[in-house]
DNA sequence: TATAAAAGTTAGTCTCGTCTAACAAATTTA
DNA sequence: TAAATTTGTTAGACGAGACTAACTTTTATA
């Protein structure tokens, strides 16, 4: 049985890694700094993740989850997003309350439980922020999506997920009337001081990357034709 | 914010004093044993409870809870049994599945995620083994009820309640077909042995005091007439 | 390529909650 | 009431998970 502390580590690296696109691996440095510890903390904790056997890992070198810590990292995230959808769904929490909620239930183990859950919520495919929510085998299939940031002047596009989870953040969304599905067209990039304008549901609005790079979306015309070729 | 051990402390407390007809204090030994833990644990511990002013305690005294320390325990008993109610009703847990769940989901302290569930589950009164849930203030009304033991030959009682908890004792009331709500007959007490012969829903059974002083009855006639004048 | 900067490790310390072993106080009972 | 028993305390230790301070390795840069 994993700790909790143990669990958040194997958590940290699910997100720094697999769902960081192109990324196996991450330094003791940066762990420490998403985990908020310091990295002697983490030099320590990841010995003895290696010798669990939940991480490869050689001193002085990178950390990577094996199949086993990747399983029991993605069996957490499955689990916190679960509860959010929960939280969301059924308590009607706001999606900017859940996170920090869904940060203590995640570590509840019990598979009945989560699996129970899950069918009481219908099996959700996505939580609240719009993350996919991995299967009962710790399975996820990351749908394509760009950031907001990535989009080019005169793009139409759909919000289909947020990358920060904080209450800042999505109160943030909140307040200029934004939310998932939301279609967005980018008016205006100002690469002087990388502000962008852009327009949904009529009002325009002119947001900074600390929100462009926040934000995730799809092409607003390959949802509508599958086969569509846009580059984007 | 306490932690986890803390609540457990408060919690274990609550039940070894106000739960525990006319009990004001608990010793040391007790609360070890209730714990399991070892003796010596409990004195450090209850030493830092008492800082805390938890606990009322002098150096080889009893233990008693302090009015803050009892509504803390209070908080832990109500969402220990909000979540056996949720277990139960909305994930289809049976009754001797919920309690170690909800010793897990007791700790999660959002106090306003307990009382959403609260009101999702429209305000339950009695957990799934018959117990009162405390209210948002931490207050309870524990209903009359004496245990099945004390019941004389020729009674007719109704189940309201069961004592333990534990998964071994509810399977077996199981087993033998009983639930909360059933009339029952107590058709003979053997002295010798101390086995009594009940009957309920035209089924006969001898149980052992093992079994009946964990169910908790009420005289089946009260319930029937509120005037009722009988002695039990 | 030598050196400065960044990244990572080690050693020693701290708190929490537990233990054991030895001891002290309180209570029972002979 | 004195001895035996039960109950409770103290001291010292340990593992987890964190820290700081000092040190080492790796990487980047002048």
């Amino acid at each position: 049985m994993l700790s909790f502390t143990e669990e958040n580590y194997l958590k940290a690296l699910v997100q720094l890694t697999i769902f960081e696109e192109g990324k196996v691996e991450v330094g003791v440095n940066k762990l420490a700094s998403y985990l908020a510890v310091k990295p002697a903390t983490v030099s320590d904790m990841v010995r003895k993740l290696k010798v669990k056997s939940l991480v490869n890992y050689e001193k002085y070198g990178k950390v990577s989850l094996t199949a086993v810590g990747q399983k029991s990292g993605m069996m957490v995230i499955r689990r916190h997003r679960l509860w959010e959808t929960f939280l969301q769904e059924k308590l009607d929490f706001s999606w900017d309350e859940v996170h920090e909620l869904a940060e203590e239930l995640e570590h509840i183990h019990s598979q009945k439980l989560i699996n129970r859950l899950d069918q009481f919520l219908d099996f959700p495919e996505f939580d609240p922020h719009g993350d996919a929510i991995p299967n009962a085998d710790g399975e996820i299939v990351i749908p394509f999506r760009k950031t907001l940031s990535e989009a080019k002047e005169g793009d139409v596009v759909k919000i289909i997920a947020v990358k920060d989870n904080s209450s800042e953040f999505l109160q943030y969304v909140d307040k200029i009337g934004l939310m998932i599905q939301d279609e967005v067209t980018i008016e205006a990039k100002e690469e002087f001081d990388s502000l962008t304008t852009i327009n949904s549901k009529g009002k325009q609005h002119v947001v900074s990357p600390k929100f462009t790079d926040n934000i995730f979306v799809v092409c607003a015309k390959c949802l509508k034709a599958k086969d569509c070729n846009c580059k984007f």
